[in-house]
DNA sequence: GCCGGTTCCGAAAACGTTTTCGATTCCGAT
DNA sequence: ATCGGAATCGAAAACGTTTTCGGAACCGGC
């Protein structure tokens, strides 16, 4: 069908092996040789089976993007995307070649971190939307083979993690509030058991320690990230409280922040006239609504290439495991007055 | 490391062969060996190499979802992950394994489909992003592979499309708006050498004329798909023609309608009171935007799933290849006033 | 002309499967 | 008892690479 290496070793007069060293630029192979049996690769079209270059090679440079969650309906899309794109681009600077994996919990549950990775060859994993509980957490620590986990804090010998400081984005995101003359903040909390939760209450109550505020429990609407649930949260509170009781909702994520916003409208409120609202992630979408959401961008693209540079950095040596802290921007657009 | 097919052979005493078929359900086995064998495999937690797998079966069930034009910034992100979504649904559901493959134009001439196809033991796939002028159109229509294109029009033994009607869609979104009292509507048209483009135009003519009205040239803005220029065009179209000279503007995209909207909310007019908005796409983010656009839903998701079903039946014989239309929803929103 | 050391290349093993082919066993029928 | 054929399984080729090992050829130096 297609031409393999053999045709090439055919036509150039070599043997198989000295194609493949002529060219995988093994040392041991005369410039006039190499030349022409790269000119006959050309000649052929030749490409190499990657297949079976996995199969037989032992040291891959082939990375394996690993998505968890992808599937359930609660995820923003906007996050493997540009994750996806990040590693894609360094991928092609690189020439790496990166497979996709979408898993879940169960399936994390059936087949072993190592299987998956033994059934497709993958020499070095790059993992997204592990949770804290998920089985895969512990197999990495234990793995022997190079791996990266992104926004999930996994600790061994061989595993890196790349992220942000979430406690000092989310401190950041309230301290504008603040500065902003913002007193009575409410904050919208996401799922309550997640570690990205726990972070930035932390830099919530970082911030607000520090300016002499406290973030008192009934100030809090806990949601599951789910858009609706904080539009449904903040039409419950303005029940029990009055309307000026509040002035500013920290939201924990930008969907949040657009199911407050909606809530607000319901209501007849402005923003940012009468509430302001800030949100977390800088999604694309924060520039499309009304008005455009003052945010923190997770910069998630660069994380995904960082991700991957890394990566291919341990895989050939170069760079130990390490904790990888990008910078976040804070992204100030049209959702927040200045008030007092 | 992992345990492989011999490990298995070996403890269960017998060949490894006999291992592969009666993992496989293979006839000619003993019922009493296989069970053996089978609960042998499953002590050791063996899962077959799939990588191995793949280099050597003649019939394999993994097929890929090229994705050409991934990486460049105009794209939205939403479509590809819609429809990686809905092709992974159906691979779990049904056992077949997926691949994803990140191309663009560039990489199509330097490396023809049949090779991306034999580098990765490609069964079948399912294109996306395709342009007519791209190299792989041909090739799709030459090669033996079963394939699937979604929203490309190629012709081929066997290559199957996915597609909805988008003349008919457009065609009745156009209809709703005249429907609803508008008469002097203005095109926002997207890249003019789009096939998506040309069909979309055919369906806005075809309803104006069926409705007595025309569509003069002056009364379309040209873009390339970019909001921004949407934006521009529109303020542009208003230093040339009066306020009242339109009411409605008919965009190919719900990206397009996005730029409308930001450039009517900067001339201070407000929709849908004073000009109504239609887009094209059913993104997720017309619900989020104010007003909420309507729009035509493409159902992308829907379309990966059937795209993948699809395949596999041709890929297994069970079908031919063919052109399948899925219908398309026109999503009534906010975006839109009834006039006149 | 012989020898030690390079330089270059071919032969073949290895990766883990699937699948063909043929050999063995077993059984009932002749 | 012999045979035909079915049932069951083992041996080995094949998939297309990489990589190890060793052998040939060549070289300069004695």
């Amino acid at each position: 069908m297609s031409v393999t290496i053999q045709d090439v070793a055919k036509a150039a007069g070599v043997s198989v092996g000295t194609v493949s060293r002529a060219l995988n630029n093994y040392a041991d192979i005369s410039e006039n040789t190499r030349a022409r049996i790269i000119r006959t690769a050309q000649e052929l079209g030749y490409h190499p089976n990657l297949v079976a270059r996995s199969l037989s090679t032992k040291h891959p440079r082939s990375i394996a993007l690993i998505l968890s969650g992808f599937l359930e309906e609660t995820i923003i899309n906007d996050f493997e995307t540009m994750l996806m794109k990040g590693c894609y681009q360094f991928a092609f600077e690189h020439g790496v070649d990166i497979s996709i994996h979408v898993i879940n919990s169960a399936i994390q549950r059936r087949k072993s971190y190592e299987q998956l990775c033994y059934e497709h060859n993958i020499s070095g994993a790059i993992l997204f939307g592990l949770k804290t509980t998920d089985p895969y957490c512990e197999a990495l620590a234990d793995s022997k083979r190079p791996c990266v986990t992104i926004d999930t804090e996994v600790k061994g010998p061989h595993v890196s993690n790349v992220t942000l400081d979430h406690i000092a984005a989310f401190d950041e995101l309230t301290q504008y509030l603040i500065s902003q003359g913002h007193r009575r903040i409410v904050l919208v909390h996401g799922r309550k058991e997640a570690m990205v939760s726990m972070e930035r209450l932390a830099g919530a109550y970082q911030a607000m320690e520090r300016n002499g505020l406290q973030l008192t429990h009934d100030r809090i609407i806990y949601t599951n990230f789910l858009r609706e649930e904080a539009t449904q949260g903040v039409l419950d509170y303005f029940k029990t409280h009055a309307p000026d009781d509040v002035t500013a909702f920290l939201c924990m994520s930008d969907m949040l922040a657009i199911g407050v916003i909606e809530a607000l409208k319901r209501l007849g409120r402005r923003v940012p006239q009468d509430y302001s609202v800030v949100g977390y992630d800088g999604l694309d979408v924060t520039n499309y609504t009304d008005p455009r959401i003052t945010t923190v961008d997770q910069n998630i693209k660069e994380k995904g290439y960082e991700a991957a540079r890394l990566l291919l950095d341990m895989l050939e040596g170069r760079r130990q495991a390490q904790r990888l802290v990008l910078p976040h921007i804070l992204t100030v657009k049209d959702s927040v007055r200045r008030i007092g």
